[in-house]
Formats: C-alpha cells, sequence, structure tokens
DNA sequence: CCTCCCCTTCTACATCTGTAGAAGACTCTA
DNA sequence: TAGAGTCTTCTACAGATGTAGAAGGGGAGG
C-alpha cells in the first residue's frame, strides 16, 4: 500500500526532523517514490498530518502488556519497547504537542488509557482511584519522556536491555505501591 | 532591549504554533517590529532557534522552590508555576524535542536537575539515591508533561488553583516516599 | 559643527512549499 | 479486446522563507 509507505517515512521525518521537515517533497524523497507522490495522495498539509497521526494510532493499539501474574514486568517491557521504537514515540510526541494548537489529532491521546489506569488502581486498592490512576499516568508517561528526550536520554541504560527493563521495573513497581 | 523583545515573541509563537510557525517574518509581525527586524539580530534560522532557547534558559534559572519545611508544597508550587507559565513550558517541550536531532540546543535541559534529585533521594533515606533521583525526576516531568499536553490537560484541575496545587501535592508526597 | 559608528529599516532574490490539474499508465470487467 | 475507472507521475505557479546587502537615521565624541 503507497499510503503506508508514504505515513511511514513521514512518521520517520518527523522523528529526524521535527514537524518542520515535514514537507511533501520531503516525504516523496525520503520513501523514494517520484516527486508528487505525496502530494495526490495527501492534497493538503493538513491532510498529510492528520495522515501521519492515524497511522500512528493504528499502529499503537493494543500495544499495553498487562500480564497480571506479573504487573510491573509487562508495563516496564511496554514502555521498554517504546523506548526502542525510537521514531515512532519520537513521532508521537511532536504529535502530541501538535495537538495542543490542533485539537483534531487528539487521537493519539488514546494511548496510556486512563480508565484503564484508573481500574488498575481500583483493583490494587488504592483510597483514590481516580486521582491515583492519574497519577500513575503521568508517571509512566514521565518515566519514558525523560528516558527519550530529557534528561535520561543521555545517562539512562540504553533500551533493549535486561538493564533498561530492570530499571524500569523497579520504577513501576514504586508507582504501583499503594 | 530589542533582541528579548524578539525572543519572547519567539517562544510565544512556538508555544503556539509549533516550531513550523517560527518564522523570521512571523516574529516581526508577533513583536510588532517592521519586517527585517528579526533577520537583523539573528541572520540564520539556527541563529534565531539558539536566541530563543537560550532566553529559555536564561529565564528559569533559580525557580525551583525547595522549601525544606514543606517539600512536596515547595515542588508542588514550583510545578504549578510552570503549568501557569503555559507558553514558555510549551517552548520548552517544542525546543527539548529539538534538541534530540540539535545537541547544540541542550543548555535548556539544565532544569530539572538530576544531581539536586538525587541529593534529595540521599536525604530521604532511599536504598538507592541515584536511581530514586532519576526516577523522581521523571515523574515530576512526567507529572508536568501529563497535566500540560498529556491527558491531564483536558480533564486535570485548573492550574493555579487550590485544587491544582492539592492534587500537585498528593503526587509529590508520594513520589518522595522512600 | 562634522564625522564616525551602530542601530534600524528596506529591498532583493534564489529557493522551498503548498496546492492544483493535466497527462499518462495500469487494471479489471464486460 | 475495448472501455471505464483508478492509480501514478509530471508540470505549473503563487506565495512564503532564509539570507544578504544597501540605505537611512540618530547619537557620541571630537
Amino acid at each position: 500500500m503507497r499510503k503506508d509507505l508514504i505515513t511511514d517515512a513521514a512518521i520517520d521525518l518527523v522523528a529526524e526532523q521535527g514537524m518542520r521537515g515535514l514537507t511533501h517533497r520531503a516525504v516523496d524523497r525520503r520513501a523514494g517514490l517520484p516527486e508528487g507522490s505525496t502530494s495526490a495522495y495527501f492534497r493538503t498539509r493538513k491532510a498529510l498530518v492528520e495522515g501521519f497521526v492515524a497511522r500512528l494510532a493504528e499502529q499503537e493499539q493494543r500495544e499495553i502488556v498487562l500480564d497480571p501474574a506479573d504487573l510491573a514486568g509487562g508495563i516496564a517491557k511496554t514502555i521498554d519497547g517504546w523506548l526502542v521504537e525510537r521514531n515512532r514515540t519520537l513521532a508521537r510526541y511532536a504529535a502530541m504537542l501538535e495537538a495542543t494548537h490542533h485539537p483534531e489529532l487528539r487521537t493519539i491521546m488514546v494511548h496510556s488509557p486512563r480508565e484503564q489506569a484508573t481500574a488498575l488502581a481500583e483493583a490494587l486498592g488504592h483510597a483514590d482511584p481516580e486521582r491515583a490512576g492519574a497519577h500513575f499516568t503521568a508517571f509512566i508517561e514521565g518515566l519514558l519522556f525523560y528516558r527519550l528526550v530529557g534528561g535520561g536520554s543521555t545517562k539512562g541504560p540504553t533500551p533493549g536491555t535486561e538493564e533498561s527493563l530492570a530499571d524500569l521495573r523497579a520504577a513501576v513497581e514504586k508507582a504501583l505501591r499503594p
């Protein structure tokens, strides 16, 4: 599917050069397609942005590992996976920032589902599950951001390694504690 | 100082329209200066970006409230302050994302100082202060991000209110617990 | 008063970008 | 095999953008 080729190239571009690098022609070049291809599939830039955001959302469905036997381990693995998929996660952050001034894009925020977190907090016996769920979500978001673009991106363990997993697991365990 | 006028306008622009909105002429218009002014002060776009990032860094020195008598309260107040200063914080996130592919910009990451967090964790008697400090930093980052652009931006309490402060304080208190 | 220097404003121009439509190639069905 | 409809590629063009240099103005020091 040519459309997926295009949106995938767009995701890489955004990750590597930011929203500013996302132009019809740049996508053409990145995807190795003849000039004009991107413009044909996404006539306006708005459409192009929505296209790549939709692709992101599509790929991030059901990525969250929730293993009842090893809750912290599963969540840690999920986060580590996002760290490994660096480009996709970076593109997601760019899109979230963009969604700040273009509310149509809120789609991507589907991920990091708060209801799920709230239910989890409830199951774990937190006093105020609503709030605990929000805080837990915030913590996960923060861990991810910190390790991907924040201070932890230079100093922290390399994603995908055992060390990274162990580090994340410890953090998640703490966050899960009532 | 004309230069500050320009960089401040640039910060607002980036917050409101993203990096893509940051052009010499747009800054001129935003700052109410005649066309060409920004270009005169920052000949290249790279210089313009570095200019506004430097301005951000300059303003964020010593903003972190560390009250020994009320640790959580002080930190919560700090975070709430960042939420209130929405534009500056949004611009900072945009810059951090940009720093991903332009390492010269790492300056801004001065904020959220890890050593400080590590020392704090040590003082609080965590087993592994290094790691606890990193996790604490991550949590703060996450809280901020979540409330500013993530899920919490639509549902959470309004920054600057007592409710917001109380919410943040509860979160911070939990994060501080050994 | 003149002169020099810096700050500011204006103008120019090559290049990039968004967007549209025409032209051509391919595919599937009848 | 012919035709219709779609997918793909090419070309055009107006407007925005980055960047440079020329022109203008005002103040400080002599």
